[in-house]
DNA sequence: TGCAAAATAGAACGATCGTTCGTTTATTTT
DNA sequence: AAAATAAACGAACGATCGTTCTATTTTGCA
């Protein structure tokens, strides 16, 4: 058995689009499959606890047959850390571009981000551990991962800048400032949320946010903007996909 | 060798009381010298990546001699995770101590754990890799670790209640909170100094602090307690063990 | 329908892990 | 100095890991 007990059920391809018509070779479906799975459970215990053999049990599969897609672990978990970057760009950024640019658009990302971490509580965050995990370890699991973060970090902190350019922040706002305790906020409501258990944690988050905005005239903004919208406003910019601890 | 090519260097059991005149039992001298060991091993590839047999060649010693001396392996983790407490309480909470309750001690605590967490960002914190490792990992490692975080964290959340109390901070200032954000921005300095390599995150996370205390009518008290004396002053309350990546 | 190619299985490898056990060496006590 | 106790060793165990290799099955296309 797996060292934290973790209940391995087996999985069938479910949602993952398995009634594709015209995949040619259809090993790329299952890649996808495994993937799936693998991502499922680096979440719960890390990119590095990853094994094969775990996977395998996962997808009802040999493990040579699982190994075959990847040939090398690290290729393995180079897709795991693709596949998150995919989902999380595509669930906490894409949407919010759909708000116009500057405090509107920096709101729902956080919301959006504070909706995937609420969920993360549960499941885990590969941001978060893989960060711990390839601290000081080089190669290339480590530059997919830093790239990764790298990435996000960077389009909120174009999300700021935008908000001080529109006028929505204080013209002495530090846009960089702003991004880095945003960040703090999150890593602070997984680590006290996930593993400590302290409850309240997403309300403190959620507090911490509009501490930051009206710091730097934000809140005011938003008022200006459109009223009773922002942060603590308890309307989700995006549905949450699933009920939340507080 | 080892995965990530730590250059596992043999050490002499050094600066502990290796002199000890009058220790019955020479054992548990040795025993401390290789708790010392696993800290060392274990701040920088995580308590779950420490293993016996590395751990033995660092200690010049057999496998069997060094597990002799825990009985498990888990012994030996929760023997490191205590280590780590201890070296903590005495490096950042009890010098605070000799500060007068309040903003100073307040911004002691906080001038110390910015200290250690700037070493840390080389050499790795057991509380945080360790948080990650033991999310949903039951056991008497994740107990230890979690109590001991728990009790650190009740520690600097009484110092911003009594800076409350002392008039040191607004009357409606929300002590759980400003715990939870300077928590925040500790994360972000590790994470963004020791996995991402931003630089200037050390001073992020100060000014951070600083906009705490603004908020919440901090920085007025301090100046009218001791000028210059409070973040971002650039003297550190207690003199840092190490020149700082900035 | 048949055939080549792709996908999967199965067994085995070397390595490392935590742990056990019996023995030998150090240290302390008598 | 002898006897008793503690500490350290060395070899071996079963398990799991990533990986390799060779079969076998399944698939897609002519």
């Amino acid at each position: 058995m797996s060292p934290t007990e973790l209940s391995l059920k087996p999985v069938q391809a479910s949602h993952l689009n398995e009634a594709a018509p015209k995949n040619p070779h259809k090993g790329q479906q299952t890649k996808a499959a495994i993937v799936d799975a693998a991502l499922g459970l680096a979440t719960q215990i890390g990119l590095e606890g990853l094994s094969i053999g775990a996977l395998a049990e996962v997808m009802r599969m040999s493990k040579s047959g699982v190994f075959a897609h990847f040939g090398s672990r690290e290729e393995l978990q180079i897709s795991v850390v693709r596949e998150y970057h995919s989902r999380f760009e595509e669930e906490v950024f894409l949407p919010a571009l759909r708000q116009p640019r500057g405090l509107p658009r920096l709101c729902a990302i956080f919301q959006n981000w504070m909706n995937r971490t609420s969920i993360e509580i549960d499941s885990g965050c590969i941001y978060i551990s893989g960060a711990v995990e390839f601290d000081d370890r080089p190669g290339l699991v480590r530059d997919a991962l830093a790239d990764s973060v790298r990435n996000w970090l960077a389009a909120m902190d174009r999300a700021v800048v935008q908000a001080k350019e529109a006028g929505h922040l204080s013209r002495d706002a530090d846009e960089h400032q702003i991004a880095f305790e945003i960040h703090g906020l999150i890593l602070a409501l997984h680590y006290e949320a996930r593993f400590l258990k302290t409850p309240g944690s997403i309300d403190r988050a959620e507090t911490g946010f509009a501490n930051i905005l009206a710091r730097n005239g934000g809140a005011a903004a938003a008022a200006r903007i459109e009223p009773a919208r922002f942060p603590p406003s308890s309307s989700p910019v995006l549905p949450s996909s699933k009920p939340i601890q507080r």
